[in-house]
DNA sequence: TCCGATAATTAGTCTAGGCTAATTCGGTCC
DNA sequence: GGACCGAATTAGCCTAGACTAATTATCGGA
């Protein structure tokens, strides 16, 4: 197991995160997410490819290798480790953590990370829902739904809240759409883009806009099919 | 407060450790204790000087100015509290902390680190006995000696065990030379360089040479004096 | 006073990982 | 089939912080 450089870590990181199922990245959505020029990106690929971390066609993007996979996933379980460490032991705000977990997952040792998988008891998921792989890489797949498409009179968890931005993820913590708060839809007017949410037994009223990331698993025995705009009868 | 990079950070918190009290140092000996060659130090050094954070004669030797003493208190500070949470919460070796400290002190957040040292209760000492700085970078000065250095019949305390490596640390946890630990000279026999200890209520002998970095504080009300080899009288 | 040893500095390279400007490829539209 | 457009790659540069080799300053002793 060759040691890899912090871009290299993040680098192979955005690869997984943009194409999760191990579809080819294009070079332009890679910089974009990593906030670097177009050529940076294509001469990192260039190293990666080389240490068959990815494979990179010319002009037709990268995908990763198993190899690189596995070290992607390490990744995302450092830094969900991380998170939930930051929140749970040092009392943190979780909408607060992504950056120090950012940075902090490139130089933790093993050992500090196993101690702390330790701490806070080998958890399966991170405060924003999102699964923790196991040390073998091993991903629990749920089938989810981003909420904003669920019909009328559909119930549903809140699973994960998909990285966003600070404030964003305030909101949706005053808002009650947290992990594991219980949805159900009450109303929902396509031609307005408005929902109407019984969140928490909280109502709530907003656009699809601001359910963006909020993704959730459907309850058993909804009124209607989980899937499209639902009509407008109970 | 501009931003140093861990090289800088490196540096300053080198030229503090050779140093503490202010004294120049030689570029030969942060070249030794940093592993890099002469000509790096220079290199660095003149860095440093522009941004006003050391003092550089040529041929003189660095010392640091007061912003950069404040800077490299900073860094001590933060290690220290790093190592006393890896030992205190997180339940490792404080003979095997060291390492993960010196990485971890240049990517923690000053929130983090806040709820660190909340979470350990403002410590005052790290697990190896060395006093941690205040966040107004002031250190309790105290009187210590080198055990090696007391004569015949001293009663003391030991107070610090200076960085050393791992093996090194781990003799010492296990002859019971741990901080707070009460120790008496029975016998000083200068010309074999035999020291015979009581540690704790243990008997221990060993060369000075061993004693080595463990530094502790005199008892009121020794027998003898607490400097020179001591004679052979009781 | 001058000489030599030793430490320090200068000069010039190298690598990682960015960048901009220029070029090339591949698909789409006429 | 050819021209064009945008994405991607190539070419060439920059900075931080290392390095080695060459040069210079300083200090102690004869």
């Amino acid at each position: 197991m060759q040691a890899l450089t912090r871009s290299e870590q993040d680098y192979l990181k955005a690869v997984y995160a943009l194409a999760p199922g191990g579809e080819a990245v294009a070079t332009s959505r890679l910089a974009e997410r990593l906030g670097v020029s177009p050529p940076s990106v294509t001469n990192m690929l260039a190293k990666l490819a080389a240490a068959r971390l990815v494979a990179h066609t010319p002009r037709a993007g990268a995908r990763l290798t198993a190899r690189g996979r596995k070290r992607a996933l390490e990744m995302v379980r450092r830094h969900r480790i991380l998170e939930t460490f930051l929140v749970r032991v040092l009392g943190l705000d979780w909408a607060d953590v992504h950056a120090d977990a950012e940075v902090l997952e490139h130089h933790i040792s093993d050992r500090v990370l196993g101690a702390i998988d330790r701490l806070v008891g080998h958890p399966h998921e991170d405060p924003h829902g999102h699964p923790i792989p196991d040390r073998r890489g091993r991903v629990r797949r749920r089938v989810l739904l981003p909420l904003a498409k669920l019909g009328r009179g559909s119930r549903a968890v809140v699973r994960e809240l998909r990285d966003a931005d600070r404030p964003r993820l305030e909101h949706w913590k005053n808002a009650g759409l947290v992990p594991g708060a219980e949805v159900r839809v009450r109303q929902v007017r396509p031609l307005d883009d408005v929902f109407e949410l019984d969140v928490a037994h909280r109502r709530l009223v907003t656009g699809s806009e601001g359910l963006e990331g909020v993704m959730v698993e459907v309850q058993k025995g909804p009124p209607r099919g989980a899937h499209g705009p639902g009509g407008r009868a109970a």
